[in-house]
DNA sequence: TCCTATGGGCACAAAAATGTGCGTACTTAA
DNA sequence: TTAAGTACGCACATTTTTGTGCCCATAGGA
């Protein structure tokens, strides 16, 4: 036990915007699907899947949960059996696109620095 | 063991630069660092742990290993004794601004959503 | 003389994120 | 009649990330 151990202080991501936003937007797989989504209108939870390679159902599942949580992300219940339920991207989600745009640029350099690396 | 285990696939990342960025800039505070150095021409090892609240000296050398290895930051030993590093961020990582800004921009409201809803 | 500052590193512990294997209830097509 | 597709969820195991407490050597100021 420290000092003062017992102070509870701000977290910094109440003061760092940049944290605060890996914070909802850092996993795995959230900006991959943020990214696919926002290629399409919407999109069912089966088709999204297969759009990204590797993803299991747990982690689609618990992601969409998240960005949902976080009003990114729509998810639209047409209440029928078997089911059928589409996600689309919000406006709110919108205004990352941008800067989804220009990440996706770096990363493929990046891919073509690790080809050439290898 | 499973049936095709054997069968080495390319990593996803290799296909998708969304998630190949995120590898490299996806910890709990790189993006911070790259973030507070793009402020300064440059800033030593201290200096930097000041303007970041909460990140303790593994994290930050980690972090900063890290991201010199990837050539997103410059590090100029001074040679001298006591020690006199300085680090900044490179041309490369230049490119990744704009997209800090905007991600900064869109921290800045959610920051505003969690104080509303406490 | 002791404190602070410089820039970190090591071994280990704890916490968080991710993955595995399986199962649900129902429908349509083969 | 059986298989496949719909959209997930649970308990647990594994992996990855992050953090803790300590330590180094040196120099300058009080």
């Amino acid at each position: 036990m420290k000092g003062n151990a017992n102070i509870i202080r701000p977290y910094y991501s109440e003061k760092c915007p940049v944290i605060k936003a890996l914070e909802i937007l850092g996993g795995k797989w959230r900006l991959a699907i943020i990214w696919e989504l926002s290629h399409y209108k919407s999109l069912r939870y089966n088709e999204l899947k297969r759009h990204i390679d590797g993803i299991t159902n747990i982690m689609l599942t618990r992601s969409l949960q998240v960005l949902e949580q976080h009003h990114l992300i729509n998810r639209t219940d047409y209440g029928q059996i078997p089911p059928h339920v589409e996600y689309s991207i919000t406006a709110d989600c919108q205004a990352l696109l941008p800067a989804l745009e220009i990440i996706n640029e770096w990363g493929k350099t990046r891919i073509e620095v690790h080809r050439a690396q290898s």
